[in-house]
DNA sequence: ATTATAATTAACAAATTGCCGAACTCGAGT
DNA sequence: ACTCGAGTTCGGCAATTTGTTAATTATAAT
């Protein structure tokens, strides 16, 4: 919505797009952004060619949560969430974090990976429960936030084969795949990963663990 | 990416992310956007609180276009191909359209789906361009729009897999999906179209062509 | 034809952006 | 100690945005 906005060509056109999506008339969302209506209509009509992104939110914010008070029913159609996702957490960070310090934190054990490349930065993580992420079908939808310069997570972890024959099949790879509590590591596994030129590593925390401790990131 | 600057509370920061993903200076930056360095720190510092739409857009071309020129390495290893999306086109219908005639109108191929869902009426389709992503920021976000009742097109289709996956993982199911030129049909493409009980059709129209085509529908 | 509601437009003041240039910090080399 | 590159800070200034009011045009319904 927001980046729509910001890319599309004719953004009055696209902010209009959305409010009519979102049923309200220029009047009503004036109001929820307490200005007047001919403000709304200035920038629908480009005449306001260049908004402020902080002008951009604002209506953004403003209909989701005019949507949210009618009960969500727009949005909760558009971002349906799916409860038996596979995905347990996904985020993104502003800055650029150490390989290392990422697994150093999680108290990883490294079984495979380069030493030069540990240094790189990632820029967020996934955390992917490989049951579900198999029974769903789900292994590609939703794994990659907006940069792939991340780590992923897979819980549920038998031997680890699986997770890194998806990832090879996958045009898109991770820098780094962290193993929950994984039974064992099939010799296939690490191998793959050296082929990939990914850091594999496994650690013996929690979701939750991991989740409360990569909160801190940023 | 253009999404994300501008929803994230520190656009400055974000922007420098992105400015570091692609592994540019800020003087590098700079030159490409024709201004000073100093104007580029400036908006990473958060001196200017809300940048125009338009700063960022260019920001987020210049980088784009600049990494196209390095041969297209940080782009196509973040969003490859058919696992992410981007709305090329989106419209609602006023009038109920059969399946079979919108299908007839864009020299489709059917792949498969039952003849009895052929003459059920859809309201609205959206093209889903799946380049066009790396700049907005829309994974699965406004794929929809008013009535699921509706037809999806894929174009930058290499098998057909990942986007039936994807739509097997969603909650809310097109009617019908075209696929624009793909390479090849993946089996387990077709195989899960007829489970989800979706229309599967192929057309060698490009994307233009098909929305002239559309534009006539009301 | 009339009334209401929605949308558009012009004119204007205050605030902010977008950009510059120059001075300044901070490390990494040499 | 000196230099170089990268990044930061900031006063200044023109151009734009953000918002207001008030008048005007569609559009729809009775």
């Amino acid at each position: 919505m927001a980046g729509e906005i910001v890319i599309s060509e004719k953004p009055g056109d696209t902010l209009k797009k959305w409010r009519t999506i979102f049923k309200l008339s220029q009047k009503n969302l004036a109001s929820l952004l307490n200005v007047k209506p001919s403000v709304v209509c200035d920038f629908e009509k480009g005449r306001r060619a260049s908004p402020g992104i902080g002008t951009v939110r604002k209506f953004v914010e403003a209909m989701v949560e005019y949507d949210k008070a009618q009960g969500g029913k727009i949005v909760s159609s558009m971002f349906a969430k799916d409860n038996n996702n596979a995905v347990y957490d996904i985020r993104e960070f502003n800055t650029g974090t150490a390989i290392s310090k990422l697994i150093k934190d999680i108290d990883g054990e490294i079984l495979s990976g380069n030493e030069d490349i540990l240094e790189r930065p990632i820029y967020g993580y996934t955390i992917v429960d490989s049951l579900k992420a198999i029974t769903t079908f789900n292994v590609f939808g939703d794994l990659y936030g907006w940069s792939n310069e991340r780590a992923i997570f897979f819980s549920g972890v038998h031997y680890g084969r699986s997770p890194m024959i998806a990832i090879r099949a996958h045009p898109v790879k991770p820098r780094v795949v962290i193993y929950i509590k994984p039974k064992t590591i099939d010799k296939l596994a690490t191998k793959l990963a050296e082929m990939e030129r990914i850091v594999l590593v496994k650690t013996e925390l929690n979701e939750e663990e991991i989740v409360t401790i990569l909160k801190k990131f940023n």
